[in-house]
DNA sequence: AAGTCCATCAACCGCTCGAGT
DNA sequence: GACTCGAGCGGTTGATGGACT
């Protein structure tokens, strides 16, 4: 059985939106609010739309303190760290990136930061056989074949598995909470987070770049996550609880200090590191 | 000047998740 | 527990404009 649709296709609207419509939609909800309901709202402000295109034009455009133009060398450096971190979490991403939108990291991550990891200039004009040799070396990086590799690549050793990151896909956006920190080397190595996870009940536990993890009762699971030596830590065990593989949590392992990707590395070094990601086997890190 | 190619980005689509019943 | 429905997410598509031939 087929899912419903969620509105009426054919009485639809799709393609861009009109000056008119923005600002019906604008102050619809400057008015209003969204009310809780997507679906409804297009018809409450007049509008021709699908309720799932409202919000996404709300939320990517219309939205007061969306930030539009360049970003910045700290804001590739965040989208770098967590990518690596994480994978392809958009949403949580852009919650990292005041005025930024989980759909404007994906672009700018596809379109171009992707292609400054790798080497490759955006928007360089190349003769018609540059281009299809830039496309092969671009595929070439990203998906290296077996025997490409067995031809004298550099790209014959992916980083192992992040064991971490089978548990993360099912972590929502909600789960988190995501709290910026202030350390003594924040302004000169880039900012630093602590990421808060909220459980059922009053348990939040907190994992981070920053390694000192505590809860907040006290007495829970404290985890330490970093990308160190592909290596995630934490102290005390009790992994299960939280839904994490036992094999995480080793327990009772040292204070290894500072990420390297998140707080320590310079820029270019982080992007060594997402390069070897890229080279490597994508789809087992981040899918 | 016209045609083609390509990069960019807004928008769409399909899926999953969680809440409500 | 099963089902429905809406919200949200991430991958993909398509329109557009600029660069190049």
């Amino acid at each position: 059985m087929g899912r419903a649709p969620c509105c009426d296709k054919a009485n639809v609207k799709k393609g861009p939106w009109s000056p008119e419509e923005d600002s019906k939609l604008k102050e619809f909800i400057e008015k209003y609010g969204t009310g809780g309901n997507w679906i409804s709202l297009p018809h409450k402000a007049g509008l021709k739309r699908c309720g799932k295109s409202c919000r996404l034009r709300w939320l990517n455009y219309l939205r007061p303190n969306i930030k539009h133009g360049e970003f910045s060398d700290d804001e590739d450096r965040i989208i770098c760290g967590l990518f690596a971190s994480i994978g392809s979490r958009w949403s949580i991403i852009a919650a990292q990136l005041p005025g930024r939108t989980d759909n404007d990291i994906k672009n700018y991550w596809n379109t171009k930061l992707k292609k400054k990891l790798l080497g490759i200039a955006p928007s360089q004009r190349k003769s018609h056989q540059q281009q299809q040799q830039r496309k092969q070396q671009q595929q070439q990086l990203l998906f290296p074949s077996p025997s490409s590799s067995s031809q004298g690549s550099r790209y014959t050793s992916p980083l192992p598995p992040l064991p971490v990151l089978e548990s993360f896909p099912k972590i929502s956006q909600d789960a988190f909470t995501i709290v910026p920190t202030t350390t003594s080397s924040t302004l000169l190595q880039g900012p630093s987070y602590q990421y808060q996870m909220k459980e059922s009940g009053n348990n939040t536990i907190m994992f981070g770049s920053e390694h000192s993890c505590s809860s907040s009762d006290g007495s829970s699971t404290q985890i330490s996550y970093g990308k160190m030596d592909h290596n995630y830590i934490c102290r005390g065990g009790g992994g299960e609880q939280m839904g994490f593989e036992s094999s995480l949590c080793g327990g009772g392992i040292e204070d290894y200090g500072p990420s390297r990707l998140w707080e320590e590395a310079p820029l270019e070094y982080n992007y060594e590191e997402i390069k070897q990601l890229l080279r490597g086997n994508n789809d087992h890190y981040f899918y």
